[in-house]
DNA sequence: TTTATTATTGCAACATAATCGCATTAATAA
DNA sequence: TTATTAATGCGATTATGTTGCAATAATAAA
């Protein structure tokens, strides 16, 4: 399925982009500037993730949270970070830490999810 | 509150001790021997996280995970350690290796919630 | 044992997150 | 300019989890 450019795609990249932080999608329906129905943006930011342009979280208030990809490296091997969900401010940022772990024999690992919840340096 | 003994929540605890693994709300009660309400096996639940009986782990499904606590010490500090949720089995098992990270000046952790997401041993 | 207190439970309603079917619109190729 | 079909809006639907309330039952008090 070829991909096409659209207002609502580029606005929703170009806010995530701009924010650098990880939003979810009633984030985004707040803070963008056009009317980009719920389903559509779902929709867009899955694709997104299908094509390795942005990162989903999964935080422990059980939403989704997406994040532009800037180090998520598309043919290196992709090295997962930690994330930092501010219960605060309500946000969630990438962090520079990356996850360390070895597994047990015969476990096969696709994805990784790490959270760290708690109080940000600005809302300390 | 003081808490009382019934036989819903020895039932849980009893199947979450034998299980070994962390559960969810409907693979309890599916896999209970008796009847229990939906909303009373949350409450239970909750209140055996409030308790420090049970810790609680959301995966990247979106769904709660309750796993019976064995080295998740009351008084000893907190160690968090890494869970790994097979895709195949549709399992969540509490790993020994442990999560360790440092934070950027400023940040306070609250909490850690890290999965690992792939395929367990039994089923590759 | 009997009675009183109130934690626990079931049930229905509610809240929220996310997805899906379908008709319409619009980006892009022909 | 026309044809193709990806993208969108809208309403309905599914899924997870919580809450209010009346009925039930565990435990303390008499
Ligand atoms: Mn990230
Ligand atoms: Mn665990
Ligand atoms: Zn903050
Ligand atoms: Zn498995």
């Amino acid at each position: 399925m070829k991909r096409r450019s659209t207002p609502t795609k580029e606005a929703v990249l170009d806010l995530l982009s701009r924010r650098g932080k990880a939003m979810s999608q009633d984030a985004i329906e707040r803070e963008i500037d056009i009317d980009i129905n719920r389903a559509t943006i779902y929709r867009v930011l899955n694709s997104f993730c299908d094509d390795g342009i942005v990162h989903r979280i999964v935080a422990e208030d059980g939403k989704q949270y997406f994040a532009f990809c800037i180090n998520c490296g598309e043919n290196q091997v992709p090295t997962h970070h930690f994330h930092f969900r501010c219960t605060t401010c309500k946000t969630i940022e990438c962090l520079k830490e990356e996850v360390h772990f070895s597994l047990p024999i015969g476990y096969q690992v696709e994805k990784v999810n790490c959270i760290l919840t708690g109080t940000c340096e600005d809302c300390s």
